[in-house]
DNA sequence: TAATTAACGCAACTGAGTTGCAAATATAAA
DNA sequence: TTTATATTTGCAACTCAGTTGCGTTAATTA
C-alpha cells in the first residue's frame, strides 16, 4: 500500500485513480488550483461532477480548502496537518498574483489583535495580499 | 437640480431615474448590496442588464467598490471620498456577517505591514472579517 | 432644436457549479 | 474468496449569475 493510498482512508477517502492523482496533484503544487486547473494539469477524461465531488470531500475530510480567488472561481489548496474534518485552522495569509491569478498560501505573517467591535462579534480573520508573484516579476 | 444628480454628473454619469435610485440606495445602505438586493430593494422593473451595467459604470467612475462575498457573489458598498475613477482607494476592512451574509466596511482598522516577500511585490492588501453582525447577534 | 452620446431593453448566450439517478468500483463482512 | 455495503463515478439535464450584440430611447451638448 502506498502512503498517499493510506493518507485517503485515513481522512475515510477511497482511493481511487482519480483521487490519488488529485492529492498528488495538490502536494506538488506550489499554489492553488481551480477545477480548470486541476483538467489541464492531470489531463484527466473524468467528468467535472467528479472533479467538483472530490474536491467537496476532500474539503470536508480536512484536505484541502478554499482560498480566496480574483475572478469568484472556487480554487483550493492543501491544508497543513493542523486541518482536521471537524475544523480547518488557517492562520496563515493568502497572496493572489494578479499577473497569473494564481493564489499562494503564505505563512509567517502575523495577523492583527482585533477584538469585536460595535456589537459585532468576530470569528474569523483573514488576510489577503495581491501583487506580483515572484515567477511574474522575472517576466 | 438635486444633489444627487450633480453628484452622478461630476463622475461623468448621466442622471436618469433608475441611476438615481440606486445611488440612494447605496447611500441609505450601511451594508452592501448584490444585484439582488438591488432588485429586491428598489422593486425595479429595469432589466437586470442595467442594473449590472449601472454598477460597472459606477465602479469605474470610482462611486462604488467591490466587497467580497461569502458565495461569491458581485457584491458593491459606497466609496469613500477618496475614490477616484481613477484609482480606488481603500484602508478599510470588510466584514462578512456568516448569519445574514452581509458584508459590511469598517473603519478604524490598523493594517498589518508587511514588506515584500520571498520576491513576491506585495501592492494591496485586504482584511476580511468574518463573524455575526450587531442584528444577528440579537436574534 | 438637432446632433451626439450614454443608458436601456430584449433575447440569446456563456460558463461555473449542481442534482438525480443508475452503473461501477472500493472496502468491510461473512 | 465471495458477498454485501457504501462510496465514487458518469451522464444528462438543469440552475443561475453574469455577458454580449444590437436596435431603441433618453439625457446632455452644440
Amino acid at each position: 500500500m502506498n502512503a498517499l493510498s493510506n493518507l485517503l482512508n485515513n481522512y475515510g477517502l477511497r482511493s481511487t485513480k482519480f483521487r490519488l492523482n488529485l492529492l498528488e496533484l495538490f502536494r506538488n503544487s506550489n499554489s492553488s488550483l481551480t477545477v480548470d486547473d486541476i483538467k489541464r494539469k492531470i489531463r484527466t477524461k473524468n467528468n467535472k461532477v467528479t472533479i467538483y465531488r472530490a474536491l467537496e470531500s476532500f474539503e470536508k475530510k480536512g484536505l484541502i480548502h478554499q482560498v480566496p480567488d480574483q475572478e469568484n472561481l472556487t480554487r483550493y489548496a492543501l491544508c497543513l496537518s493542523e486541518c482536521k474534518a471537524s475544523k480547518h485552522i488557517h492562520n496563515h495569509a493568502h497572496f493572489i498574483c494578479s499577473v497569473c491569478s494564481n493564489t499562494f498560501c503564505v505563512e509567517n505573517i502575523k495577523f492583527p489583535e482585533i477584538k469585536d467591535l460595535n456589537g459585532f462579534i468576530i470569528k474569523d480573520l483573514e488576510l489577503t495580499l495581491k501583487g506580483n508573484c515572484s515567477k511574474c516579476i522575472k517576466k
